[in-house]
DNA sequence: CTCTCGTGTTTCGGATTACGAAACGTATCG
DNA sequence: CGATACGTTTCGTAATCCGAAACACGAGAG
């Protein structure tokens, strides 16, 4: 599974996971994402550009391509089960 | 979101993936997984345990708990998507 | 019983990757 | 001209991963 290979890799999934709201800037990303180091956010982003889930807009941020939408609307349930999890945590 | 700390680690995604097939045995899923070695995918199914996601059975082998397949089955569209995503790599 | 084969599992040295802070280039605002 | 904010790169250190080897255990065969 070609797919797993690339959003296997570390912070991959969570960036393309901020990256749904709309197009966000790297400064951005790297608060939203706790630990990430720009180092490996740029290389991840490389990653997903080369991929096509993700391009540069004008001003410099980043943005989903229709591919990443794609791929975003389909990680929905994940979230919604995400969220669910964390609340059995609390408990 | 405490999901991806988990999911996020190298192969973790994958290895889940692999498991909603059913209860798998460790050494057929470093075959299915190619690149994994064995102390990695030891250290995820550990992960994954703490995590309540999978348990061992009887035989040694791995498989997905009530909590796990219900991630498994919200799954389903990142299936799909990567099948489709797959498909027009071809082309 | 013993030998073999197929498991799950651990160990460890070398290779790869990630972290994290610093810095560079550029643009904007006062 | 500073000062600030942003995207981006660099680099030394730390963490992680790979990969092969080995160990432990059980099932069958001879």
């Amino acid at each position: 599974m070609a797919a797993m290979d690339l959003l296997g890799r570390r912070w991959a999934l969570r960036v393309l996971w901020e990256l749904r709201a709309g197009p966000t800037g790297a400064r951005s990303l790297l608060a939203k994402c706790e630990g990430l180091s720009s180092s490996v956010l740029y290389e991840r982003l490389r990653d997903l550009a080369d991929a096509a889930l993700v391009v540069q807009v004008d001003n410099g941020g980043y943005e989903l391509t229709e591919l990443g939408r794609e791929l975003g609307t389909s990680l929905q349930p994940l979230d919604a089960w995400a969220r669910r999890w964390s609340n059995t945590l609390d408990s």
